[in-house]
This record gives structure tokens, sequence and C-alpha cells, in this order.
RNA sequence: GGCCCCGUCGUCUAGCGGUUAGGAUCCAUGGUUUUCAUCCAUGUUACAGGAGUUCAAUUCUCCUCGGGGUCACCA
């Protein structure tokens, strides 16, 4: 069975990034039958805080994203890795390094002086003296010194590096006891039976000194797919310094999930030319082996593009809800399905689509000077008071009743149909630009139809 | 700096030795529309450079250049 997993450091709230590696690994989870399982990775006390795990799963459940299983805290299993760190250490494939903070200073400010590479230099791998007082000792784990280290990737090939350039003893359990993260990954995505791992290619590096942990203690080695970053728009990896990296922020700016997951699927992954997939496409076509090599920019513009793609194909009744966060009620408006019909063709977020709404419904206090004096040509007062007329005189409800209305003035005082429309646009929204004008009649009834238009004639007058 | 990865329109990408180098987005123009938007049509723009291999390279190899990642008792 596949199983893939999440494992963010709750250091903050969920980014895109990370997003999209949780997407892509919940996919290919799904498609297999498996499991997407979640770990949080809160080992560092200083830097962890519990809203940030809370606002990690807030954001999961907002996307629909639901992890199998229960979600494992590294913070509580300390004993686990204790266990290991005593069998590393037992086997001798692990040792008690005294060197303090400041001799590993040293060592390295002398490395850097001379030009070479930083590492640990072993000088207790193979001691048996007696060791120095006051020195709380890290655990060590003893990598291979030299040969070749291969990383078989799913995305970038088979990777081989020299143990020698990039491997040392490096500590897996702190002064304090406390194990490092190169370690607990490696023994928690063994434990947790993960055997596909989908994540950052910023971990590419990590990954030689992960395999030395599951050779040590004789564990599977997963497979791996490094998938590659996100880059900002100066070609630097995206971070939470960019802005708008929060995922939870496209909810309040607007955005669907079913957008932003078909957004973020199409970086750095394609299934020929298609650019519109819902869920059960992504889960039935996706393959990690089709993730691209090649970092990604992230620009949004066809975020904006998919956004509204699904906007105009959301039924009213959903959209009805989604609108109520921006303090538009629509629940008992009559002619709601009429009015979003319209509109929603023309919002690229939820909170455009509200702006909308209210720019109809509430009722102008002011009109547009420019509009004013594009539409009021001639002699609008009196179509204006013609189509009052009429109004008064009939009890029209739809669109097309309103609309024989404007025809019949047109006729009666043959004018173009501008001569109407432009002038009543801007007596009824202030402004021009809009849906057509029947429909806006039909939402707002007779009643504040007319008021509206006395308004204007009463202004302009 | 060492190690590693990457390099097709501005952006997201297709391509897997022979193509007028395709699609999407963005932008521009035209059509539709009483306005705006939608929608439709059209258009501009790309294989980083140089050597090879080959009858033939965007595609394979090498070099150069460019970009990125990573080098902790952080994750």
């Amino acid at each position: 069975m596949v199983v893939t997993r999440f494992a963010p450091s709750p250091t903050g709230y969920l980014h895109i990034g990370g997003l999209r590696t949780a997407l892509f690994s919940y996919l290919w989870a799904k498609k297999n039958g498996g499991k997407f399982v979640l770990r949080i990775e809160d080992t560092d006390k200083a830097r962890n805080s519990q809203e940030a795990t809370q606002a990690i799963l807030k954001a999961f459940e907002w996307l629909g994203l639901e992890a199998d299983g229960e979600i494992t805290y590294q913070s509580q299993r300390d004993e686990i890795y204790a266990k290991y760190i005593k069998q590393l250490l037992d086997e001798g494939k692990a040792y008690k390094c005294y060197m303090s903070k400041e001799e590993l200073t040293e060592l390295r400010e002398t490395q850097m002086a001379n030009k070479e590479r930083t590492m640990y230099d072993g000088r207790y791998r193979d001691f048996d003296g007696t060791p120095p007082e006051g020195v709380e000792p890290v655990i060590r784990i003893k990598a291979p010194l030299s040969g070749e280290i291969l990383v078989k990737d799913g995305v970038k090939g088979t990777i081989s590096f020299q143990a020698e350039d990039i491997l040392d003893d490096f500590v897996i359990a702190r002064g304090d006891g406390a194990p490092t993260y190169n370690f607990v990954v490696a023994i928690d995505d063994y434990l947790m039976g993960i055997n596909e791992v989908i994540r950052g290619d910023d971990h590419l590096s990590n990954t030689p000194k992960q395999i030395v942990v599951y050779e040590a203690l004789g564990f599977d080695i997963p497979a791996f797919y490094h998938v590659p970053m996100i880059h900002n728009s100066k070609g630097k990896k995206l971070s939470k310094r960019d802005g708008a990296t929060d995922v939870m922020a496209y909810k309040e700016m607007g955005y669907k999930p079913e957008a932003l997951l078909n957004f973020l699927v199409r970086l750095g992954w394609s299934h020929g030319d298609q650019e519109i997939f819902s869920m059960d496409e992504m889960i039935e076509l996706f393959n990690p082996k089709d993730i691209n090599k090649s970092a990604s920019i992230y620009n949004t513009e066809k975020l904006d593009w998919l956004n509204a793609h699904y906007i105009k194909n959301t039924p009213n009744a959903e959209l009805v809800e989604l609108l109520m966060p921006y303090d538009v009620v629509l629940t008992s408006h009559d002619k709601k399905e009429i009015l979003l019909d319209a509109l929603k063709e023309r919002a690229k977020t939820l909170k455009e689509l509200a702006l909308l709404v209210n720019e109809i419904v509430i009722t102008p206090t002011s009109y547009d000077e420019k509009a004013v004096k594009k539409a009021f040509k001639g002699d609008p007062i009196s179509v204006l008071n013609a189509f009052g007329a009429k109004l008064t005189a009939s009890e029209p409800h739809l669109p097309t009743e309103y609309h024989a209305l404007m025809e019949e003035v047109v006729n009666e005082m043959e004018i173009g149909f501008g001569k109407i429309g432009m002038p009543l646009r801007v007596a009824l929204l202030g402004k021009m630009g809009g849906p057509n004008i029947d429909v806006i009649m039909a939402v707002l009834g007779k009643e504040e139809t007319m008021l509206r238009i006395a308004n204007a004639i009463t202004t302009h007058s």
C-alpha cells in the first residue's frame, strides 16, 4: 500500500509551497488507494506553537484535504527516539561527543580560514579515554567516511553523492538529549510505514544523511520524489516574506478551494494541454513521475482565471452561502437566481462578487460625474419620466417584461436604445457598467426602481 | 566557496531525433453587447550560448554562461 505524508513544522501558517507538496502527496495516496498521513514536526520547542498547528489543520479543513488516521506529533515520541539512540550507541554505530560549542566554532573558523569544507573532524569517534568535565555530550552517528551514496529520486533521477564531500558524523541527539531532524524523520517515516516521500527539493541534500540513518537502523528506504521549489518573482525560494503565501489568505480574498488546488496542481505538473482538473480527475491522472524538474515562478494571473471559471460554474445556492462571510445575505431575496446568474460571470473572486451584489442592492447615494456627462446627453429627464409613467401603469416582474417597457418608450419617442439604457443605468446604479438594465430592474423590483428613477430626476433636473 | 539540482513565449507548460515548436494565461486588436463583463475570432512573443554525435538536433554528450537549493546541538 502506498503511504505518503505531509510533515510540517508548526512555526507559522500553511503556505502555498507546503500545500502543493501536501496536495501531491494526497493525490498520489488516493490514486493508489493508500493513505495520506500528517505528522507535526514540533521538536523545536522554542519556535513551535500550538496556534500554528491549529492554523495548518484549519487550512487543510478548508481545502477538504483530509489526512488518514491519527495525527502524529513528534513532541510525544521522545521515548521512541531515545530507544533508537540507545540502540545505535550499544551497537557502536553512534557515540558521545564531548566537544564544546566553543571548540566546534573554533574548528569551523579554522576550516573556513583554510578554505576547507566545514565539518566535524571525528575527534571523539573512537574516543575511549576519560571524558572532560562539565560538558553534556551530544550523540553523533558514525557516517561512512568515503564511498558513494545514491539517492534514487523519482523526479530528478538517481543522484550520486560522495560521502567525503557531504558527510560528517552529524549530531543525532543534542546535549539535552533531544533528537535532531534528520534522525527523527528517518525513524518516523519508517515507523509510520511511509514508503513514498514527496517533499520539496530543498530536502535533497538532507536525503543522504537520512539514508545513513536508515542504513544504521536497518530500515527500508522509501521512494523519494523531490519536487522543485516555487520561486518568487525575483527567482528566489518563495518565503513568508513574499506576501500572499498564507493559504488562508486566499480564502479571505475570495478564492475557492478547488481553484487554488487546480492552480497548484498545475505548478510543476501537467497532463497534456488540460488546464481544468476536478479533484477526481487530479486523483485519476496525477503521477509524481510526471513532476517537472525545474522550479516555477509564483504568479497568480492564472489563479484569477481559474477562480473566475469555478465561480461561474458554482450553483447559486452555494454562492449564497459563500457570500455570507462578506456580509451579503441573499437567503430570502426572491430574485437571487436572476441576480447571481448575471453577476457570477463577472467576478474573479467571491469578494468581488459580494461587491457587485452590493453595487446593485444598495441604493446609490451619489452619481459618478463622468457617467452622468456621458449618459445624460439630450433630454434624459423626459425619457426617464416617460419610462416612469410606463412603469407606474404596469406590473413587470421578469427582465423581459422590463425590457418590453423600455422598447415601448424607445419606439414611442423614436430614440435609440442607448438614449434610455444609459440614463437609466446611471439613475439606478449611479455609474456605468454592470449587468443588463432589465435584469437590474427585475432584481430591484418595481418600487425600488421607481424610487431610484425619481431620485435621479430630482437631483438632475 | 564545496556539493547538488535546473535552463522552451513575460508567466504556467506540451514536446521525449525529422513539428509551420502546440496549449493556457497575460497583453493587443476585432466581433457580440444600450454600458461593463462574459463569450468568440485574430495577433505579438520562446528552445541561454558554443562545440560535438547524427543524413537530421529543442530533444543525446561535453563545455561555458545563467539561475536556484544546501552546507547547524533549525526543521
